[in-house]
DNA sequence: CTGAAAGCGCTTACAG
DNA sequence: CTGAAAGCGCTTACAG
């Protein structure tokens, strides 16, 4: 049996659509008997509306696409729990897609969304991506986007990010107030955003005191657990060893700790760190991390209340670049 | 300027809507030379194909529903990622959402979804769900629906689960044959299938070696971090002190290690542990944790298989339950 | 208070 | 090879 519409209904009831279609949305219309009768039907066959009629109609569907890189990171998956949460409240639903890190898999989703007519878009873009070319067909498309966390400047979208460089500034100069003179840094892929600012503060902070920036000490290779191991690794072969880390992320870090550790290391004795990362994760670390505090659910959430006012402002305000502060909040890895 | 339509590039190239859509779908009525001229003017326009349109019509959406009690919860995001990535290889969407452990919050999503008119709907119910009512009206609407991990027996609906008691038994009777006598339970939620499922393993462990439940070492409160640590605590408390707890996850694991750690106890010396968890989150701990290993990857992708066999198979198979084996991964935490 | 008409943007038979 | 007709399930003017 075909699943309960309007016309069904309309047929039983002896009346139009268009009442059905009234009463059901408790339009004043319709008189309150005939409403109730109809609400009892509806109820008896388990009428749902369908909202792809409607939203073929209405031409908004009420829902937004999110593109990520992995979520597995769970950096990711805060933000992406501060989006849905903040649209659930404003009653939108969201469509969840990975780019994997992979560029092609990012326009797919991108296009995907897009055909699907989704209201806006919330990005954070992929670390191997260097074609831009799906965001003139995005422009093209009319589709609100707006960038978070790893943005791409000069397309004219809005972006929701961090005070990248300052913080990587502070950091590391906070570190070397404490005595630390050998610094390296686990830099994520210097083609995102983050990696490009963080790396960019973590050299402003090491020549402002007069230190030099040693590219051996530079490590690029993502942003997962994993490239912390292998960087770490990488780090440790060297028979100049730094005594401090700067960490790009918090799954970097966990993985240098981790190795670290199964080499014999102390923490801070032998080897400290500092980076960027947020609570929930780098405080289960064991010791836990000083860190630059992110807080992806609040990035998520601003990136959604951001990109809610692009779309339901008519006024075009032209793209605006929302940053946030961070703290550093001191334990006792460093 | 609105979106292009088919009508739009029929008019401009003097040709019908039926002769674009077709050209555009590669279809082998259109001739060559005209497919070419269509496909240069819709990327010209910046064409893309309306799905609310499509799939109003062909009363499918190629999209799936999620329903989660918690993506901030790293089990679900790991079986979230399962989920996406063999949808995407299967070419269909997915659509989060989350019931915060709330019975009228998935109720809701629920309802959503199947307005939404997606193809199927993957679902692990919440902890507080008591009234099921909102399931009858999934049957009412005929959308294929898989119980993924927290399943809920008895309404008619395949799933797809772990062997919780069989897993929780030889868990428990192992660290016995290690020598543990006394051994506490932060057991998770006993209204979910998986509380309830592993309690009982334990349990029957303690039984079979002439070991008896002790009421108070059975803690039932939650499934996060926080209930962890609060566990823990509520444990401690006691004067008759256990010498190994079983975890009904790896959250819960992670809050009770924090909490002991933050007291000063020593892993496995003053206090052991064992339970569920898996490696990616378990063996960051310090010390890594002895696990039951579960595969939320691999368990998000089974029930996605599941559910898309369901979607496409025409024969009604009736519903089926499917379990997943689990294994003992020895750590040092006991 | 009730309903006939038109349309949202597509696709599928079917006719030529 | 090309297109006119009908319809997917709704909603919005508009007329009565």
């Amino acid at each position: 049996m075909a699943r309960t519409t309007l016309a069904d209904m309309a047929k039983l009831l002896n009346v139009s659509k268009v009442t059905i279609s009234k009463a059901l949305r408790n339009h004043p219309d319709v008189s309150s008997e005939l409403k109730t009768r109809i609400n009892d039907l509806a109820i008896e066959l388990g009428y749902t509306p369908n909202y792809i009629a409607r939203n073929l109609y209405s031409r908004r569907t009420r829902t937004i696409g999110v593109v990520v890189p992995d979520v597995s990171n769970s950096f990711f998956s805060y933000a992406v729990h501060g989006i849905i949460d903040s649209a659930d409240k404003a009653g939108y639903q969201i469509i969840v897609t990975i780019s994997r890190e992979e560029e092609a898999m990012e326009r797919k989703n991108l296009n995907t969304l897009i055909s699907m007519r989704v209201d806006g878009i919330l990005i954070s873009i992929s670390q191997n991506t260097h074609n831009y070319d799906v965001f003139t067909a995005v422009k093209k498309a009319e589709t609100p986007l707006v960038f978070f966390d790893r943005t791409l400047p000069d397309l004219g979208f809005t972006s929701v990010s961090v005070n990248d460089y300052q913080s990587a500034f502070r950091a590391v100069n906070y570190a070397i107030q404490k005595g630390y003179r050998k610094i390296a840094h686990l830099a994520g892929t210097l083609n995102t955003s983050i990696g490009r600012e963080r790396c960019n503060g973590y050299q402003k902070a090491l020549l402002e005191n007069n230190l030099t920036v040693t590219d051996e000490w530079v490590i690029e290779n993502g942003f997962t657990i994993e490239d912390g191991k292998n960087g770490f690794e990488k780090l440790w072969k060297q028979d100049n060893k730094p005594e401090l880390i700067f960490t790009v992320n918090g799954h970097v870090a966990s993985g240098a700790y981790a190795m670290a550790q199964k080499m014999g290391l102390k923490i801070p004795g032998d080897i400290a760190f500092i980076g960027f990362g947020f609570r929930e994760y780098t405080d289960m670390f064991n010791p836990p991390m000083t860190i630059i505090s992110e807080n992806p659910d609040l990035l998520g959430r601003t990136a959604f209340a951001t990109l809610l006012h692009e779309i339901e402002s008519k006024t075009n305000e032209g793209p605006k670049q929302i940053v946030l502060p961070l703290e550093l909040e001191l334990r006792s890895s460093c």
